[in-house]
RNA sequence: GCGCCUGUAGCUCAGUAGGAUAGAGCGCCGGAUUCCUAAUCCGGAGGUCGCAGGUUCGAAUCCUGCCAGGCGUACCA
């Protein structure tokens, strides 16, 4: 899929590897890994190099010394050009331009050597009862980005969207349609087929807990149901089951749209039916991992037991797996299937084609029983599978798993890994990540905005949690939507003369671009205040200026009559540069160097779990750009030797950064 | 109460391996388009990095305490 270069240049590897020898020869110290890093400014050199700071203290010497030192091991090596001691202290290494781009450019013979062992990316898990509003974007878009870049650096992924069929929410809804519409499963469908199915549910849930509040008595409906669903019995299984699965197939269109795509959709129903909860159960009791409450409010439950080992229990420190009428909680089923992702659970499941995306692609889902009918993207029925196609992939068995789920559920994805740690070990549980990020919230100005009300009390916040289940937020579709007409007429005031269709499509692209960039920009670990002007800007650090950079760069190779995809090294290079005085010659190397950044930074993306660094890499690459493409007209360019070098710019640019964009699912369109 | 997260320019945020003069976008002020798209670029103003100690040659970054806000601490997820 992706075929430029990965690797960092060799370079950095040999000057790390030189200067670590010349440390260990000079001090007789041994440092395994030698800090690099980038100077300030790029006119300070490509790689800077602290470590005479470090060894100062323990040789007890200068470090500028030291440096000095240390220099010649760094200038002697191949692709160097010139190395300065600067500062206190610091090794600056510029190195040879030519030779390092000729380094970049030269077919590899097996890069990134791929490895057997899979993983497993969990994210999405929207529960099956509503439509998705913008937090399960975040997610979604947090988790695709993930594995977008897991698999650029060559690592087998599998995507996994959980879906939790047996749950409240469902029952909620469930509830809803028989107690509070009083309508019948004939009557649903035929709801269904009027559409935007995921719409109805959505108001029809923020009406259920008003039911309940005006009579607690009610409350017993939602239990009663919950255990139908669990059993699918009564008119509440049939019904939970036409609902969930109705509303994820609206989920797998909303995702789509944002080009957000998965491999296998589990379900909660199947964890039950196929006895993994059962399994998970016997091993849990055998292990003595849970108890049985007898005495204290959790009497008749089965728990564990959270307290600090050698203290005494006590009842805080108790938490519920399985409930006192004996259905299981979310922890419960979700410490099976994480067994079940890690390779270690004796249960398998049955799968069924579900969804075939245009291009071929097909969403497996996981079975127990019966059939269900496939669809393709356009929405016709395709075929029917019978249970337990075996033509299936091979899920499950992840030697690596990351949960993208919020923070908010750390404490039970803590109890979960605990269970993991109990059942199997300590090192299973280190190869599940929980990849929590914040939620996504609305201010109270944009609450108003919308026409929700706002308490005195809530006015006074910084912003309010999005609540489904009092209809409070906005939804994926609507935000999408806001973004595609926003969109459509800026492309019209561009280009009148285009048809409708072009402008649609180039729309399209851009709401795409601009949503997804928005949602992995923030660090994970920020709430989002969601503000709708925010969220449509398409200036500055935004979604559509990332295109806008990689768009001018395939109009200057169009009218280059060339492209980034075969790049050839001009033997002129080295020749090039000479041409140029130091301040035009470093401004340009400073955007190819930045270019050709994009493996490192997809490593250090793995490396700390956050997307939001390619995010803010590529909006610095486009600045460069920019700036570049203002200070230089390189089409027009008469000194041939210097277009060629300009051209080369612009080729290696506009690889890169189309790359970074497709690592986060953002599209270039061909004109914008 | 306890646990986790956050506090950086007027606003929204980067700064995730302890390094050099703390950056970007928006907003504000002033400029740039006979020439590859102005969704752009250039310049300017704007900072007690919440507060106080500590470790270090060096701290926005690590440690301790405090202040402020958020989230979690369910037989919901």
């Amino acid at each position: 899929m992706y075929n430029s270069q990965m690797r960092q240049g060799e370079v950095h590897q040999r000057l790390r590897r030189a200067l670590r020898d010349s440390v260990q020869e000079n001090y007789g110290v041994a440092i395994d890994d030698i800090v690099q890093e980038r100077p300030p400014k790029s006119s300070l050199g490509d790689a800077a190099f602290p470590v005479a700071f470090d060894l100062a203290r323990i040789a007890k010497m200068a470090p500028r010394k030291i440096a000095e030192t240390l220099a010649p091991a760094l200038e002697s090596v191949q692709g160097v050009a010139r190395v300065d001691v600067a500062g206190a202290g610091y090794l600056n290494v510029f190195v040879d331009r030519a030779s390092y781009v000729e380094d970049f450019l030269a077919p590899r013979k097996n890069d990134a050597p791929k490895t057997h062992s899979k993983t497993i990316v969990e994210h999405t898990n929207i529960n099956p009862n509503k439509a998705a509003h913008i937090g399960h974007l975040r997610n979604a878009a947090l988790g695709d980005t993930f594995v977008r870049v897991l698999r650029y650096r060559g690592h087998d992924v599998e995507v996994q969207n959980y879906i939790d069929d047996t749950g409240v929410q469902v029952a909620d809804v469930v509830v809803g349609f028989l107690h509070i519409e009083k309508k019948t499963l004939d009557e649903v469908r035929a709801i269904i087929n009027e559409g935007r199915f995921d719409y109805v549910c959505w108001d029809l849930y923020a009406r259920v807990s008003g039911f309940y509040a005006e009579d607690r008595e009610r409350l017993k409906l939602r239990e009663n149901t919950l255990k139908a669903i669990e059993e699918g019995t009564g008119p509440e299984g049939p019904l939970g089951e036409l609902i969930a699965e109705t509303i994820v197939r609206y989920h797998l269109t909303t995702m789509e749209r944002i080009d957000v795509r998965y491999d296998l959709l589990p379900w909660e129903s199947d964890i039950l039916r196929l006895h993994f909860w059962e399994r998970a159960y016997e091993l849990l009791k055998e292990k003595k991992a849970i108890r049985l409450a007898t005495k204290g409010k959790n009497v008749g439950c089965w728990i564990m037991d959270l307290g600090t080992e050698g203290e005494e229990p006590s009842e805080q420190d108790e938490k519920v797996i399985v409930r006192s009428n004996g259905t299981v909680t979310y922890v419960g089923k979700d410490i099976a299937y994480q067994m079940w992702k890690l390779g270690l659970l004796d249960r398998h499941f049955q799968y069924e084609a579900f969804h075939r995306y245009p291009d071929g692609h097909t969403v497996w889902s996981t079975t127990s029983d019966g059939t269900t009918a496939s669809t393709t993207s356009d929405g016709t029925t395709a075929s029917t599978t019978p249970s337990g196609a075996s033509d299936a992939p091979s899920f499950g068995d992840g030697e690596t798993v990351f949960n993208v789920i919020d923070v908010r559920q750390a404490y039970l994805q803590d109890i979960v890994q605990r269970g993991v740690a109990l059942l199997a070990s300590e090192s299973a549980r280190d190869r599940s990540h929980h990849f929590s990020y914040e939620m996504v919230a609305l201010t109270p100005a944009t609450c108003r905005e919308l026409g929700f009300s706002v308490s005195a009390e809530e006015a006074k916040k910084p912003y309010l949690e999005v609540s489904g289940r009092r209809g409070r937020g906005v939804k994926a579709d609507d935000l999408l939507g806001a973004l595609e007409t926003k969109a459509r007429a800026e492309v019209d005031k561009r280009n009148p003369e285009m048809t409708g269709d072009e402008q649609r499509d180039i729309a399209k692209a851009i709401a795409r671009g601009s949503l997804r960039y928005f949602m992995v920009k923030y660090t994970k670990n920020r709430v989002i205040a969601f503000d709708f002007d925010e969220a449509l800007s398409f200036d500055g650090d935004s979604g559509p200026y990332l295109q806008y950079a990689a768009v001018r760069a395939a109009k200057i190779l169009q009218k280059m009559s060339t492209s980034s995809v075969d790049i050839t090294f001009p033997e002129t290079l080295a020749e090039s540069f000479e041409t140029l005085g130091d301040a035009e010659a470093d401004e340009i190397w400073s955007v190819m160097y930045e270019a050709m950044e994009l493996g490192a930074m997809t490593e250090t993306v793995l490396r700390t779990e956050e997307p939001a660094h390619l995010a803010r890499f590529a909006l610095g690459l486009a600045q460069k750009f920019n700036g570049f493409y203002h200070r230089f007209k390189i089409a027009t360019e008469p000194n041939e030797a210097k277009r060629a070098l300009l051209l080369l710019v612009v080729q290696l640019f506009h690889r890169q950064h189309k790359t970074a964009l497709e690592l986060m699912g953002i599209p270039v369109p061909d004109r914008m």
